[in-house]
RNA sequence: CGGGGUGUAGCGCAGUCCGGUAGCGCACCUGGUUUGGGACCAGGUGGUCGCAGGUUCGAAUCCUGUCGCCCCGACCA
């Protein structure tokens, strides 16, 4: 592994290799011949659907509701605000027709030119346009607001070109918008929603990141500061994996979203929004995978603990009678747990098959444990094994589940922290940048220097971090000139 | 849109240079023996070799055209 990673920081390495053999045989996902649209596969969407439930109580306690909009968007609310329409119009799906009719030789169908649609609708690359269409109708007082509204849905961007999980055409995501009515109070929650997603990739997917303000060129298409979370692979690339965005007063002014506010004067609602998408699974395998496939943190692990008998046939009964007890005590307690009896795969592949899906804890029970009272605990971030008592065996698992998500956390924290630099030498940086990694560099704060370093050596600037001195800079380790910030610069997917 | 590659069974590939009966591994099906780390033996199913022309007694193989996909770059969460 660790030559392949290594291997992998060269971007004209194909990568998919490593990724693909996790993914593709663990079950997750297959890519479907549409534009790098994704298909995920069951135990890849059991892996979202339990990301998405502890993601949903964090929004929940902030006060976040769930809501829905249309996935069609008339192609006039886009051009309403300049910067945005600017920022999706090469990458957006078109609906230019409502109607196919079958053709001359009735051999299939073709679209219908009668029904070419007035007005063109596109499909949603985000939803600003829609939500601030609609909150136009439920904003009209000072007592209105805030609106805290997140959507569960999909998005597509043509892109051109995509990558599974990381930059697909069609992905699943939450985006949260909302509307305040002070600048302030929107800045806030922009910080604010940025924290729950540092917090929750912490505790929940055992990925430590970098928080941090992106700098004008790598601000979302239309706000007015851009919040980024990023995170660093194996092989020392940084992927952005959660933003959120201050958006000042353009929504509002574009869709007149307006509120009289205590002082009996109009004002334009202020506005947030803040999204992750399923490219969070991408971070997650290439986070913590190793040789034998995932490795998933406990508390996003749609199988905590599998339990595999090792059996012959007539045997099961017994088995059955004292696993599947542990299999109830386990899931009273909300562990998530599978008893695995089946008689159609062999106990190896069943070993192998769970590793390579991540599973966190492997129990498993013969014929000589049955008969010592005892079971084999094996733990999957180290693959260490265990033969231990079998009663009472619950409490033990119970906290090597909680042991394992922090060991989790602290191995990939220690890779981060292992792999953040200072650096104020050019020629330094561009001959250390190929081993990956994320580099603290003075900034002089000028697109053109940014776009040079981009040129020379295809790393960017991922943020401005927060929790890092921003005194004493000196000069701008490309231009010379006097730095502005100290920003993380790396090599992104 | 530029540069490189590739197309042969569900998947992964060999065969192409040098034309001569369509092959291998995995998967799948049947039977048997197995079951503490991806089982073994025997038998079996499955392909108009991307597509269209051409050369030839004969084309997966040579020639021409065409289409798809992959990787690298511009785009991007």
């Amino acid at each position: 592994m660790a030559k392949e990673l290594k291997d992998l920081t060269k971007r004209s390495v194909d990568y998919s290799r490593w990724y693909n053999e996790l993914v593709v045989k663990a079950d997750l996902a297959e890519q479907s011949d549409v534009r790098g649209c994704m298909v995920i596969k069951p135990y890849g969407y059991a892996i979202w659907e339990t990301l998405q439930h502890e993601l949903d109580l964090r929004f929940k306690k902030t006060g976040v509701q769930n809501a829905y909009f249309p996935l069609l968007i008339p192609k006039s609310y886009l051009s309403r605000e300049a910067e945005h329409v600017e920022g999706f119009a090469k990458e957006c799906a078109v609906v230019t027709h409502y109607r196919l009719k079958t053709n001359e030789e009735h051999t299939g169908v073709v679209v219908d030119p009668a029904a070419r649609l007035e007005e063109e609708l596109i499909i949603r690359p985000t939803s600003e346009t829609i939500i601030w269409n609609t909150y136009k109708n439920w904003i009209h007082s000072w007592r209105d607001l805030p609106v805290l509204c997140n959507q569960w849905c999909n998005v597509m961007r043509w892109e051109m070109r995509t990558r599974l999980f990381l930059r697909t055409s069609e992905f699943l995501w939450q985006e949260g918008h909302t509307a305040h009515a002070t600048r302030e109070e929107a800045e806030e929650r922009a910080r604010m929603m940025l924290d729950v997603y540092a917090d929750f990739a912490r505790d929940i997917l055992a990925i430590p990141v970098v928080r941090g303000v992106k700098s004008e060129t790598e601000r979302f298409a239309g706000a007015l500061d851009t919040y980024t979370i990023e995170a660093m692979m194996q092989d020392g690339k940084a992927l952005q994996s959660g933003t959120s965005h201050f958006l000042g007063q353009n929504f509002g002014k574009a869709f007149d979203v307006k509120f009289v506010n205590k002082e009996n004067k109009e004002e334009y609602a202020w506005a947030t929004s803040w999204g992750v998408s399923t490219r969070l699974m991408g971070a997650l395998i290439m986070t913590h995978s190793d040789d034998n496939g995932l490795v998933l943190p406990p508390h996003v692990a749609p199988i905590q603990v599998v339990i595999v008998p090792i059996f012959k046939g007539p045997e099961l009964d017994k088995f059955d009678a004292v696993l599947g007890g542990l299999a109830e005590r386990l899931a009273q307690r909300g562990i998530r747990v599978k008893y695995d009896n089946a008689d159609n795969k062999r106990p190896g592949f069943k070993f192998a098959d769970y590793e390579l899906k991540g599973v966190p804890v492997r129990v498993v029970v013969g014929g000589r444990d049955l008969e010592a009272g005892t079971c084999e605990v094996m733990r999957r971030d180290t693959l260490e094994k265990e033969t231990l008592p079998f009663e009472g065996i619950e409490d033990h698992i119970a906290a090597l589940l909680e042991e394992m998500q922090t060991a989790i956390y602290e191995k990939a924290k220690a890779r981060l922290d292992a792999n953040i630099f200072e650096c104020d030498n050019y020629e330094e940086f561009k001959e250390r940048i190929k081993d990956g990694g994320f580099f603290l560099c003075p900034w002089d704060g000028t697109a053109e220097t940014e776009a040079q370093i981009k040129a020379e050596t295809q790393a960017t600037i991922r943020c401005v971090p927060y929790g890092v001195s921003q005194e004493n800079l000196g000069v701008d380790m490309v231009s010379g000139k006097p730095a502005v910030a100290r920003v993380v610069i790396a090599r992104s997917y």
